[in-house]
DNA sequence: ATGGTAGTTTGACTA
C-alpha cells in the first residue's frame, strides 16, 4: 500500500479551515499533521474535513497559542502526547496508524530573537526542547516511525537563502544546527525531503514581514518530515508546496509532502 | 541597522 505524509504549520485552523479543506480536496494526502492551530480542542469544528472522508481526528489544542492536529484517512489511535520541557504547552502528539507506522507530530518552539540560552529564555527552551527530543530518541529508538512537523530549524546551507547572512538568526545558528544534526543521528533519523532533493535551495516559510515573499524569496526549509532507519526503502517522493503561500490569506508556512509505501 | 506583518484577543504576547 501506499500513503502520503503531508505536514502544515497553518497559523491558526479556525481562520483557515477552508485552506485546509481546499488542501486536502486538491493534494489528497491520507495523512495531515498540523501545527500552531492556536485554538482550544473544543472549539476546532472537524466536520468539514470528516466529509472530505477523514475520519480520524486527533487533536490537541490551547488557547491562543501552539496546538497541534492530526488528521487521517486511515484508522489511528493516539499514543502520547510529550512535553520534550518542562512546560504545559500542546507541542507533541503522536498517533499508531492501522498499518503499522507511528507518526509523530511536533512543533518545535521558535526561539525568540537573540540566539543566546543565557540572556533569551525562549532559545533556551528551544535548544532544551530539541536535547530533550534527542534523549526520547535514545530511550526508545524508533521503530517504523515517521516524525514531521515545524521544527524550526533550518540545518543546510541549502536550506535559507542566505547561509552567510542568517548564522547569527534564530533558526540557522550553528548551537541549534549541531542540536538537530546530534538528534537525527540519536535516533538515525532519515530526512525524507532531502535523500528525494538532495540539492538546490528548498523552503518551506516566507515571512509574512517581506513586502513580495515571491520574488525577494528570503526563506527557510523550518518543516521536516524524518523516517526512522528501518523505513529506508520504504521512502517515496517529497514535495514543497510553493505555491500555496500564495494562496489567499496564507499561513507564512507551507505544506511538504512525503509518500510512503509498505 | 531597523522594521516590516499576522493571529489571538482588547492589551500584549508570540511568531
Amino acid at each position: 500500500m501506499q500513503f502520503t505524509v503531508a505536514t502544515w504549520n497553518i497559523n491558526s485552523i479556525r481562520l483557515r479551515e477552508n485552506l485546509v479543506c481546499k488542501f486536502l480536496d486538491q493534494y489528497k494526502p491520507e495523512i495531515l499533521c498540523l501545527q500552531e492551530i492556536k485554538s482550544p480542542t473544543e472549539l476546532v469544528d472537524t466536520k468539514a474535513y470528516r466529509s472530505l472522508g477523514y475520519n480520524y481526528i486527533l487533536i490537541h489544542g490551547q488557547k491562543a497559542y501552539n496546538g497541534v492536529t492530526i488528521l487521517s484517512k486511515i484508522p489511528m489511535v493516539e499514543v502520547a502526547r510529550r512535553n520534550f520541557i518542562n512546560k504545559e504547552e500542546a507541542r507533541h502528539i503522536s498517533a499508531r496508524l492501522e498499518n503499522g507506522i507511528t507518526i509523530e507530530n511536533c512543533y518545535v518552539p521558535a526561539g525568540g530573537d537573540i540566539p543566546d540560552p543565557e540572556e533569551n529564555p525562549k532559545f533556551k527552551d528551544k535548544l532544551d526542547f530539541i536535547a530533550g527530543m534527542k534523549q526520547w530518541s535514545i530511550n526508545h529508538p524508533p521503530k517504523k516511525t515517521i516524525l514531521v512537523g515545524d521544527l524550526n530549524i533550518a540545518p543546510l546551507e541549502n536550506d535559507v537563502w542566505s547561509h552567510k547572512q542568517l548564522l547569527k538568526v534564530v533558526s540557522h545558528t550553528p548551537v541549534e544546527v549541531e542540536g538537530m544534526t546530534s538528534l537525527m543521528k540519536a535516533g538515525r533519523w532519515i530526512d525524507t525531503v532531502r535523500t528525494n532533493i538532495p540539492e538546490g535551495k528548498l523552503y518551506s516559510w516566507w515571512s509574512y514581514r517581506a513586502r513580495n515573499w515571491d520574488t525577494s524569496d528570503r526563506g527557510r526549509r523550518l518543516d521536516h518530515i524524518w523516517a526512522s532507519s528501518d523505513l529506508v526503502n520504504n521512502i517515496g517522493e517529497s514535495v514543497i508546496l510553493r505555491e500555496i503561500r500564495g494562496w489567499e490569506r496564507p499561513s507564512d508556512h507551507v505544506p511538504v509532502m512525503t509518500k510512503f509505501s509498505l
